[in-house]
DNA sequence: CGGCTCATGTAAAAGCCGTTCACATGAGCT
DNA sequence: AGCTCATGTGAACGGCTTTTACATGAGCCG
């Protein structure tokens, strides 16, 4: 009997890389219509396979969908590590630029994302997802802390992990609310990009570091502070003139 | 033929309320199991008819899916406005109150959180969701308008739209990332409320708003600040001990 | 009271999906 | 050449969504 169906005329009975293209067809579908709409068995078509092929490379629809997610979290660790770039030049400006990233990411790979964050997948119920989200946290957490080091004589020392919880929900509900489709149709007075920087920078204010970049005067990290120290909170009185948003009427 | 089947022997023929009772089944499956995992025949069987009776009072699952949105906003908005209370006793307090609520109501009414941020229901396709989100966001809007207002003198006056953006950011990104099911497990060094307590006091105070919280000296909203304004950046030196985070060892 | 009408509910059916199972294929090893 | 096992196939089951033709009975009108 012809068994060679038109079909698979180009490749033979074996697709031999069909775990690959299974991953990068959803996530095409996924970038289309949200992982609540991506369907096992449109992924399998688009593959050219049969719909019970996938079973042979992941246990379930959940499985591939993890699988996605788990790499979502391995580039955005290493996007995340790249912007970081080890505090690079000046601790402030790294950090503001990991916030940056955090919203490409968003942006930029919303396939990734909407796994990762938005598929309702049970997070935690996976240890090597849970790891992996993780290890992308570790990379603001680690950040806050070099940041948490500057603290300004005679201020408090926040704690870096604090810090590091309310930059990711900023960063977080930024990215959620204004930075990807539907809602990013909201008119906003400012883009995705500088309302997360100033809501950074203010922050930062609130904790008593000097947030007025400048080229870094010569490699030295904490910019000479005069040390009338215990009198005030921290806070430098010149700085950006009219706020980190700009100035104002 | 004997057409009186068991199943309805109590509800005649015609449920008689049966757009509500699903409506109220849905509010159940989606606290169960996520808006994803939410069927139309489940809510259908869990009223007692059969699976294309729904289809008289919805036109599809996504339209039950709406209107279960639409009602989550306007509880939430409810529950802003009276957390709000017209920023009584004071309005730094006031702000406070409707961060908790907005937290409150993730933790409280997970169903209807579900279908109004987690639901991947295209928000801004349908006017009346939109309009309705629109409604909770000024609450929100109108608190940021008043604290606004009251930026110390000598300080640059924030725009309030801006703050208002801020603020809900932080909200939302602290109760979707923490305050809720899977990830609220992740050990936090603080409760989710305490999280965004800080981090809202912190951006407060990098706006120069005063954040050491007093019973206000009758009535006058403006805490008499006495007008060494335009040298410092707004930040007053005594305040919270420590921090808007507690002391630091 | 009798009969009409129309909103509301039902069963059946079509089409899609996820998942499983027995079976086919052929790549690589001996 | 022959064996074996990973990989792919088709068929089948049950469940879900949605549509369609039909049943029911509450409320109104005469």
């Amino acid at each position: 009997m012809s068994w060679r169906k038109e079909r698979r005329a180009e490749r033979g009975y074996h697709h031999g890389n069909l775990k690959e293209a299974l991953l990068q067809a959803a996530l095409g579908l996924i970038a289309e219509k949200g992982a609540a709409g991506f369907t096992f068995a449109d992924a399998a078509r688009m593959a050219g396979v049969s719909a019970a092929a996938p079973y042979r490379h992941f246990r379930d629809r959940d499985e591939l969908l993890s699988s996605i997610a788990q790499r979502g979290f391995e580039q955005f660790e290493a996007r995340l590590t790249a912007a970081w770039d080890d505090g690079r030049p000046d601790t402030v400006t790294a950090f503001e630029r990991v916030g940056k990233a955090y919203l490409a990411f968003a942006r930029e790979e919303p396939a990734f994302y909407n796994a990762m964050f938005e598929s309702g997948l049970p997070v935690d119920a996976n240890p090597a997802l849970q790891a992996a989200s993780e290890r992308a946290f570790n990379i603001i957490r680690a950040a806050a802390e070099r940041l948490a080091a500057l603290a300004p004589p005679g201020t408090p020392r926040p704690p870096a992990m604090m810090m590091a919880l309310h930059i990711w929900s900023m960063a977080h509900g930024v990215a959620s609310l204004f930075s990807r489709g539907d809602a990013a149709r909201r008119k906003l007075p400012m883009s995705p990009d500088e309302l997360l920087e100033a809501e950074v920078l203010i922050y930062l204010r609130g904790l008593g570091f000097p947030t007025d970049r400048r080229p870094p005067a010569k490699g030295a990290e904490p910019p000479p502070v005069p040390p009338e120290a215990s009198s005030g909170s921290g806070v430098p009185p010149g700085g950006t003139p009219g706020g980190p948003w700009g100035k104002p009427k």
